[in-house]
DNA sequence: CCGTTGCACAACTTATAGGTTGTTTACTCT
DNA sequence: AGAGTAAACAACCTATAAGTTGTGCAACGG
């Protein structure tokens, strides 16, 4: 799951394009197909379809081939890594941040497993 | 200190490149100049003075003025934004994630000024 | 079986990103 | 004043990003 540099580079340009931003803040409601996706944008149906090809080439949709839509999904556990790849740097830039650091240890292991010693 | 789409936007495309991240992961070790950052790189040193511009949009830098040398300071606080700004958006996506926000809003204010109550 | 819908693929245009060389500015040292 | 060093500025090249139009194709819905 920890990402190589190449990831973190997709990851971050995915992420620095509005219309991208915006497409994932729509399928935090849930998945949606193309179209759906498209509807607000005032761009073409092929246009989103690009950006939409971006995102999962940095793992942040994925899409499942139903019928004759091709609904997105949000991989929101990916942004995990955006976050972590942060924390990771920030931890030597000011210590004050381990805490952020540790933080993100525990969030991404279900309740049951935190280790209540160390 | 929230940021607008586009500051967003110039923050994630700062981040986007390698380069970029490597000189920010230098700066972390302390203050450097343009020269010294430069030197690990085989690339100019003109290239590099527009990677730093870049990083100074993006606000992820700063550049003292001192004397014929011009260091760069990390401005570590505008990663907090990028942070708060995917924990922002994934609060709605899992609200698992509530607790990382709320802890995003206790580090960003110094020990002392933490509210007891809410 | 034929039209429509939902989407991807291909080719093209324009702007911007990332790099180069060449030059200029500004300070320091002697 | 003049040489040397630190860094920015300018013009240019090339690749890619972001959009367009046009077309193809698969799956439904009569």
């Amino acid at each position: 799951m920890t990402l190589v540099e190449e990831d973190v580079s997709l990851m971050f340009a995915a992420l620095a394009d509005p219309t991208r931003r915006s497409i994932l803040g729509k399928l935090a409601e849930g998945d949606a197909t193309v179209g759906e996706l498209a509807e607000p944008f005032a761009m073409t149906q092929q246009a989103i379809s690009k950006h939409l090809k971006v995102l999962e080439r940095a793992g942040l949709i994925s899409r499942s081939r139903t019928a004759q839509s091709r609904p997105c999904r949000l991989e929101a556990e990916r942004l995990d890594a955006a976050v972590e790849w942060i924390a990771r740097h920030r931890r030597t830039w000011s210590e004050r941040y381990d805490r952020l650091d540790a933080h993100l240890e525990n969030i991404r292991r279900p309740e049951s497993e935190k280790e209540p010693s160390k």
